[in-house]
DNA sequence: CTGTTAGCGCATTCAA
DNA sequence: TTGAATGCGCTAACAG
């Protein structure tokens, strides 16, 4: 049995609330007495039960971070552990753990249900609306990548990171870009079809619907889509891919194909992770700043935390265009 | 506030007893009270508080995955996000939950010290047997990638896969393969550096030195690496890669100077992870079965929570050679 | 400033 | 089979 605030309080011959005042910093006591108690506590290897403190106190410190299926697999084509780990860096600081868990079936998440968590961060843009709504009254929720209303939430700048991966291939000279994505469904990548969109308009361009290819959501997707495009009688001197992934897939099937990147077509990427510097040529990307998207949740849901009756905000994070060489500028 | 047992008791018109006893599961009940106090705690959305649970019975259903931060990131060159999100999968088909934690400065993490999990399972190569041996005394605790005598772990066979690798690109008739390497210093690479010894011996080959490379644990190793072998007087006819991403680099840094792959130079990697289709030529190399490795890490620890005194084990996972065209073979 | 009392929500004795 | 009493380890309200 570990020691607890008993067995202080016995030893040093006071009562256990003294103890725990002394040990929570909640609670006026005398700095001769708390120095007192911490000290014992300290030799004696004290460490609180904090499942009994948040019984107590009815908080857990712990925060649910949390996954749908459809986002997983956590492998070299997702970014959400990169998330993962800049909220668990952010939390951790502050005396917070991280509860991760994966939402099956759009089910309120077993870590809510059983109260284990303060407040919850939700990954990825396949959560339902009517799943959070109600959690969003009993717990701060925070969305990372994906926008509902009246709910805090931290989003890359999709729409703006478009349209500069398309503004830079306009200023390139292409007048023929495809989009490449894995589907339009997924908002994310909507909204960076949008931004492709603008991009084009605002030059007197308009989407031409044989540009647009779209995979599908599986894990072939790039294949597929890149066959659809490669089958047409004319294809684009350009292609804005909607995730890196898919600028990858591009590359190596047109390289397959007989084509040079970027001389032949040029491919401009969205992500910018490991896998951009990994490919020949290197990848040009639209960065997107996951680490702070992470850091930025776990900050606004621990504010949430402290102050329970926060406005909501979306907050975006400004997506810049990293230039290599697959968009045809020379190797920086 | 949310509904307990005494609310359900009151309602029913019997004692809070007997609805934890029909609720847990535990003490004996007759099959009517308890479906009469089911159906109750039904309508009422009754949802039992699992930390109040927990005090009561000294147990948390919770298990702690920690990652020392030198794995990190937990981007799309690392693997343990995969073996993470499968020991999620697994354990909470057994009602448990995950506190994801990074380990900073071999301190003991947080979770432990507070007692808010039941056991703990390590991820990595990085974990000091002086942290672990001391945890392991107090709570289940189950390694993988790595192994301490006496503690249960979990890891892919990457001597064998060493020399499977190795073997493959001796049956390929080449003589000169070079090794090349993050850091030997690594567990695991050097135990699949020690394969591709044992495969050269066995055909009567020995290292040499000039062959083995190492581009040091920094992000652009695999550039590093890579230039100190295409510096030597004498090019290798294959590389053995200790893991994809120094086989990607390789691949790149080849095609980069003008060699064709595998005409020129074969690659062998090792993890084959999501990357190892993405490049081109698609990459052969060593499977590791990371899915397999966190469900089979959570089910010994599991085992070990239901049985407390169980004798630790090893488990290694068969590392079987994914081929494709990188080594040579015309692709499958 | 400190001790006493009373829970937090649940499980688990022991009687009945 | 059920109820009453007690405790898990800690905090908090109220006295003193």
């Amino acid at each position: 049995m570990r020691v607890t605030i008993h067995d202080i309080a016995k030893l040093v011959g006071v009562s256990p609330s003294t103890v725990s005042r002394a040990l929570s910093g909640k609670g006026r006591i005398s700095p001769a007495m708390r120095e007192r108690i911490r000290k014992v506590a300290e030799e004696l290897g004290y460490q609180p039960n904090m499942l009994a403190r948040g019984l107590a106190t009815r908080s857990t410190c712990a925060v649910g971070v949390v996954i749908h299926e459809r986002h997983l697999p956590l492998d070299e084509r997702s970014f959400y552990g990169v998330i993962l780990e800049a909220i668990e860096a952010e939390v951790s600081k502050h005396g917070y753990h991280v509860v991760f868990s994966t939402l099956r079936n759009h089910a309120l998440p077993r870590c809510v249900r059983e109260r284990r968590v303060d407040g919850l961060i939700f990954l990825g843009t396949d959560i339902k609306e009517e799943l959070v709504r109600p959690i969003s009254t009993e717990l701060p929720v925070v969305l990372v990548d994906h926008c509902i209303p009246g709910l805090t939430s931290v989003v890359g700048d999709n729409v703006g990171g478009g349209r500069l991966a398309t503004e830079h291939l306009l200023s390139h000279g292409h007048r023929n870009i495809a989009f490449v994505a894995e589907t339009l469904e997924d908002p994310s990548f909507r909204a960076r079809f949008d931004g492709y969109r603008q991009a084009l308009e605002e030059h007197g361009l308009r989407v031409r619907k044989e540009l647009i290819v779209e995979g599908g959501r599986r894990s072939d997707s790039d294949r597929i889509a890149m066959e659809k495009l490669l089958r047409k009688k004319k294809l684009p001197t350009a292609i804005f891919a909607a995730n890196d992934f898919m600028a990858v897939g591009a590359i190596r099937a047109l390289t397959k194909a007989g084509l040079r990147v970027p001389d032949d077509v040029a491919v401009v990427g969205f992500d910018d992770g490991a896998l951009a510097t990994l490919v020949h040529p290197p990848l040009t990307s639209v960065h997107v700043p996951r680490v702070e998207m992470g850091k930025s949740a776990a900050f606004c849901l621990l504010e949430l935390l402290s102050s329970p009756k926060k406005v909501s905000q979306v907050i975006v994070l400004p997506t810049p265009l990293t230039i290599r060489e697959s968009c045809g500028c020379r190797g920086v």
